[in-house]
RNA sequence: GGGCGAGUGGCGGAACUGGCAGACGCGCUGGACUUAGGAUCCAGUGGAUUAUCCGUGGGGGUUCGAGUCCCCCCUCGCCCA
């Protein structure tokens, strides 16, 4: 630095020759600082630090090759705010980790025949380079791996809570089976083939783990409301999946089988008009009807066949309906009418009752059903404004009012119902009932690479007196699985293959047992990180309550909306099932908004940045349009890439990927770069002030106050701009300074600058901090203020209507009265041109804005 | 089909409760730095038939004044059926 820089060297190359050491070096620049920070510790989240604690907390990655371009969208976002709450005087946990079970890392064990945890690994050493690189300020000493044993020892041990609390069954459930690859995960369908080798794809039922997450069903729907905080389309979401509905119950008699058909419906008001009955083809009753039918054989094939059906159908495609009549009759309670039993392939045996009435009249599927089966149609309500309905050509599904319904008949929908309900009751055929919805957690998956599931089952039969299935003594945690993988057979999982993995005792009886060989979903794993960050490397226990207590809950959570129901829902059921148990009881009130607490739900705010895409798909490795975290990094350094990924848009909007305007960004901190080494060499303190003093003065005041207000309210994106205003201000002003005088001046202006820019592009906010005489570290620093008073100008410059178009400006005392303005605005030659001859019938001054004249 | 969100220069996007549309940046045009330029600086940049007029997807409305509020329509995106 021994060359002497002036106030004219800002239009000066700075990057050649002898000025080689002046140069904006980002390379050296963020690899000197990253040191700094990991060698102070400057991002360890203390437990002892008495200052007010915030929880800042992106969704973790799954480290499957490069990180991309989406994942820094997130994380720049998280860091920006976590570092700005640093400087704000909160001790702030932001950590990072990894949610490494699951597909990604056994599809690329099977393709390049290595093992899951080897690949994964490797995996995790690039991500967290690549993170690293970019300078977030994570707590690195906290970081959880799902796939490690001590992290899933206590998923294991969290099973078994939940198994003990009565929340986990055994069950059938249905998956997608391929003959090749055996069970696919929904995402591996493709139009209903194997997304690897093209084959149909079939439904087959499989005994699973299962969690009640039913139970909480109305929990989980209430707290909803608990959360201000949260995107309130995500909140709709979750509302929405759970789906809460206030229905009724009716039990259908079916003479044949000396049995009773139970239907769900929230239009009991339209029973009357039932004309058959809809059943799932596997409803439990389903076989015995049709054996009384003398439909067996037909009703074996069309479950065959809806079966393989199913799979084939994505959500978005109507399928076409087709039913068989089983051949029997069930009565409708309500009139004593036989009507006949279909097996359908529109209801689905797994979700309310399996069966549903049919009522052609007022449903849209019922009502096309009937008509390809000729099946009768019958109207039972009336349009409430007595307007003219057609049930042979449509159906009628607004609420009206009940007729050729006996007793029920005039009645609004809500007294029918209840009405209804109290017969139904009252005869013990049904009544009210409220159904959900979201449907029991399968927490099983036919996969090597999870958790395995702690659980041994007895080998002695049933019939001897066997165990069944038994817990794994919590002493044997964590189960882990062997570290090798045998995937020869991939129809099954490589656990289902290894029976000396297999072998274990029975904690009952103490004979042989045989492990469980499926694993945990892997949305077990990211239910509860969250927690162990509260206190990553406990041995003893899956967290200290009180630790947790003292982080918990989330203040801001950040992610993808695409984790609005499964992640995000599962969360919270784990929260609310360990709050019930008295593991945990969030304690840590809002020290954002000073809201309460709410003991139970993990995170308090929540938002969804937006998806960033590439050749209109959203980018990720398996569209193969990634472009790595690395790209902008290498070309521009961190702190480019960290500023263009803020600029280039709102936070929570969709964005397609470009570089274009990177050199922007780039440009803006070469131009910060070149002022502050003006400003360095020139030294000294400034005599009087002058008035391109105040300019930077003033200019140092907006940025305060907007750029806070900006970060506050999330706008990232404005809030660079108003950087880039202030450093057009300072050039400006520096240039007319057009020497040394003023250089105490400008310091100090530029290192409030460096704390304004701290949180965005940090490296090169503290080199600059520290070139022009800041101490410490400026993400240690102690966030600006701004005084009200230097926003406020002597004069004001107001527009001037007439008519409503602009025809002039004033400029006035800033406390100029209403008459003022006008009179002022009425002299100013512009504007009286418009007034000639003219009769003003109305004059309007709106403070500090404008004047705007009416005329006739 | 239902729910939600969005539509503003050549481009990304600004515009808090209705109050000067286009902040900031990209790109582009011209110029400077005696050559060169993925560097830097200066000036300009919504459109047009330029004293003025027209412009925020289209059409109506409320208002002194509408990107913003109300009604109808079109297009796109996401979620759910």
């Amino acid at each position: 630095m021994n060359e002497q820089i002036g106030a004219d060297s800002i239009g000066s190359s700075a990057g050649q020759g002898s000025q080689e050491a002046g140069r904006y070096n980002f390379t050296e620049i963020e690899a000197r600082w990253q040191a700094v920070w990991d060698a102070e510790g400057a991002f360890t989240a203390s437990d002892s630090d008495p200052r007010p604690r915030a929880y800042v907390l992106e969704m973790f990655p799954y480290p499957s090759g490069d990180m991309h371009m989406g994942h820094v969208r997130n994380y720049v976002q998280g860091d920006t705010v976590s570092r700005y709450l640093r400087m704000r005087g909160y001790n702030v946990l932001h950590p990072m980790g990894y949610d490494s079970f699951g597909l990604p890392a056994e599809q690329a064990a099977i393709d390049r025949g290595i093992y899951p945890g080897d690949w994964i690994k490797t995996c995790i050493e690039r991500a967290t380079a690549q993170l690293k690189r970019y300078g977030f300020s994570y707590d690195w000493s906290r970081m959880v791996v799902t796939s490690q044993p001590d992290y899933y020892k206590w998923t294991q041990w969290l099973f078994l809570k939940f198994y003990e609390m009565g929340l986990v069954y055994r069950t059938n459930f249905e998956v997608n089976w391929c003959e090749e690859h055996g069970v696919l995960a929904n995402d591996e369908v493709h139009d209903g083939g194997c997304w690897r080798c093209g084959r149909t794809v079939s439904r087959r039922k499989l005994e699973q783990w299962c969690m009640r997450t039913t139970d909480y069903a109305e929990d989980l729907l209430a707290m909803l409301d608990e959360l201000p905080g949260w995107n309130p389309a995500v909140a709709t979401m979750q509302r929405n999946w759970i789906g809460r509905s206030e229905g009724t119950h009716i039990d259908f008699s079916v003479p044949a089988v000396d049995a009773k058909l139970r239907v769900f419906t929230t239009r009991v008001d339209t029973v009357f008009g039932v004309t058959f009955m809809a059943i799932a083809p596997d409803h439990p009753l389903a076989a015995r009807m049709a054996e009384a039918g003398g439909t067996a054989a037909a009703l074996a094939d069309f479950a065959a066949e809806t079966a393989r059906e199913a799979a084939a159908y994505s959500h978005d495609e109507e399928k076409p309906k087709r039913g068989l009549r089983l051949g029997v009759d069930c009565i409708n309670p309500f009139n004593g009418e036989s009507v006949p039993v279909f097996a359908t392939n529109y209801v689905v045996s797994d979700f309310g009752t399996g069966a549903v009435m049919g009522v052609p009249g007022h449903d849209v599927r019922d009502h096309a059903f009937a008509r390809q089966y000729g099946l009768p149609i019958r109207q039972v309500i009336e349009a409430a404004d007595g307007s003219a309905v057609d049930v042979e050509a449509a159906a009628f599904t607004d609420k009206g009012v009940c007729v050729n319904s006996g007793e029920f008949f005039n009645q609004p929908f809500a007294e029918t119902k209840s009405n209804m309900d109290a017969w139904l009751a009252e005869r013990g055929l049904g009544g009210a009932q409220v159904q959900f919805k979201l449907r029991d957690w399968n927490m099983s998956r036919q996969r090597f690479w999870g958790a395995p599931i702690p659980m041994v089952h007895c080998d002695k039969p049933a019939a001897e007196g066997g165990c069944g299935w038994q817990q794994v003594p919590l002493e044997q945690l964590p189960v882990v699985l062997p570290d090798k993988a045998d995937y020869s057979d991939i129809r099954v999982s490589p656990l289902a293959n290894d029976t000396a993995w297999q072998r274990s005792s029975c904690p009952a009886c103490g004979g042989p047992a045989t492990r469980e060989t499926d694993t945990m979903t892997t949305f077990m794993d990211s239910a509860w990180y969250f927690l162990r960050y509260c206190d990553p490397h406990n041995s003893e226990a899956i967290f200290d309550p009180q630790k947790v207590a003292a982080w918990m809950p989330v203040d801001i959570y950040i992610g993808g909306k695409e984790h609005a129901v499964g992640h995000l829902l599962y969360s919270r059921f784990v929260c609310h099932v360990l709050k019930q148990a008295g593991v945990l009881n969030f304690a840590r009130p809002d020290v954002l908004e000073g809201r309460g607490t709410i003991d139970r739900e993990p995170f308090r705010r929540l938002h969804n940045q937006g998806i960033v895409y590439k050749d209109g798909a959203k980018m990720s490795k398996s569209k193969g349009n990634v472009v790595s975290a690395d790209s902008l990094a290498e070309s521009f350094g961190a702190d480019t890439a960290r500023l263009f990924e803020h600029f280039g848009g709102p936070y929570d909007q969709d964005l397609e990927w470009t570089a274009a305007g990177v050199q922007g960004c780039h440009r803006f901190l070469g131009r910060l770069w070149r002022l502050s080494l003006a400003v360095e060499h020139a030294g000294g303190p400034g005599g009087e002030p002058r008035d391109c003093d105040r300019e930077a003065l003033k200019a140092r005041h907006r940025a305060v106050a907007g750029v806070s207000e900006d970060i506050s309210a999330w706008r990232f994106n404005t809030a660079v701009a108003k950087l880039m205003e202030y450093l057009n201000a300072l050039e400006g002003a520096w240039k007319q300074a057009g020497g040394t005088d003023s250089a105490g001046a400008f310091a100090e202006a530029l290192r409030v600058f460096m704390q304004l820019l701290s949180p965005f592009s940090p490296h090169i906010a503290e080199e600059l901090w520290e070139r022009l005489g800041g101490t410490g570290l400026v993400c240690r620093s102690q966030w600006p203020q701004h005084d009200p008073a230097m926003l406020l100008s002597d004069t004001l410059e107001l527009a001037v209507q007439v008519n409503g178009k602009v025809r002039g400006r004033i400029t006035v005392p800033a406390d100029a009265d209403p008459a003022q303005c006008i009179a002022a605005a009425k002299a100013e030659s512009a504007v009286a041109v418009w007034l000639e001859g003219k009769e003003i019938v109305k004059e309007i001054c709106i403070p500090g804005r404008m004047v705007t004249l009416v005329v006739k």
